[in-house]
DNA sequence: ATGAAAATACCGACCGGTCGGTATGTTTTA
DNA sequence: TAAAACATACCGACCGGTCGGTATTTTCAT
């Protein structure tokens, strides 16, 4: 059996993840993450060669969940795709919560160092092109106006993103779900035709 | 003369913004900054009493730099300030450069660090204010839809917060500049009146 | 089915190296 | 010459990773 070792290797994982959401990526150290786990730095260095490797798989897989609530977010139209989408945005924050530091420690281990860049570039710069592509599908169906589609499209992630952040700078200084939506709702004001 | 020390201060203080800048709060050494400044550790502990009070220094002096920009982007009517403050982008972006990841290493370090919140959220709530006044004014005035103006400054805020960590990630991915200026422009399509 | 052997999973002491900060001495300035 | 400015050597704490050894699980011949 190796339900032994997978549950371990979950646990450690899941120790992880708040270990680095916590503390970061620097102060999250591999013996904390075991004390939390409850495993030894042996059982730790069996299962991940590194400790950047347990990041990279922490990393890797939140992509993996970003690219499924996309997919499953497509309506029959344009807008009504996007609606459905800004309607998800407070069912994430509300998800994310305690591990919504996370998303800003992803990013700026990839802002520093190579390996960790190359692992998030490709995936965000896929979901840039879906985007992309979701907004010309809507300009072509008349349902949109004619703007430059990757240009709406950085500007819809660039707005995400922006609320993430504010989120977890200062998550009880404003209502994010409620200004996630509305401005989102702003936004496609700008976009939508008529 | 006190030449010599303001100085040596003003050296250590550039490089650290530098350090910061390239590895990060932790990966940056006092000893990394002292080789950069040329000086010793000596000289760092002479005028700064930790590694935290030059990261708060520089972390302010950069809050106040914004706040001489804002105001200073000031026009007769709500929307041409708002195209302004728009246009000023592309020189933030390429103003900042190499120093953009300090953005992002800001934010870090106060949503972990008591203290650097503390210097940073009030500062960071006067300017989301600032927007919201602004709006405000452009509602009364007639020029804006009549939107919730905390929402719309916090939109605001969000798509340009955005908009640099994107830049930081991906600096050359994309014309930044154009897109900066362009999804600001949509965004205020949703919210001119008419 | 069962016991031994092989493979896997795990433990925890330890190492080389780094880092923030200090103590103390030397140089420069007023 | 006294005080401020700077240099240097050093300390204790900590951290990522290693390693020799132990416990547990799986394999397989009988």
């Amino acid at each position: 059996m190796q339900q032994r070792s997978e549950e371990t290797r979950a646990r450690i994982l899941d120790a992880a993840i708040r270990r680095f959401a916590i503390a970061g990526y620097d102060a999250a150290s591999v013996e904390d993450i075991c004390t939390e786990a409850g495993v030894s730095k042996g059982a730790f260095y069996h299962h991940f060669p590194t400790k950047q490797a347990i990041f990279l798989a922490l990393m890797q897989a939140w992509l993996a969940l970003i690219d499924v609530g996309l997919d499953a977010a497509h309506e029959d139209t344009v807008p009504k795709t996007l609606l459905h989408m800004t309607d998800l945005l407070p069912g994430v924050f509300a998800a994310a919560e305690d591990r919504l530091p996370m998303f800003l420690e992803f990013w700026l281990q990839a802002s520093r160092d190579e390996t960790v860049w190359k692992a998030i570039i490709a995936p965000y710069r896929h979901y840039q092109e879906s985007f992309s592509k979701l907004i010309a599908d809507g300009v072509a169906e008349g349902s949109l106006k004619p703007v430059d589609s990757q240009v709406a499209a950085q500007a819809i992630v660039s707005l995400a993103v922006g609320l993430v952040l504010q989120g977890v700078l200062d998550p009880h200084g404003a209502d994010w779900e409620k200004i996630a939506r509305e401005s989102m709702r702003i936004l496609m004001n700008g976009l939508e035709k008529q």
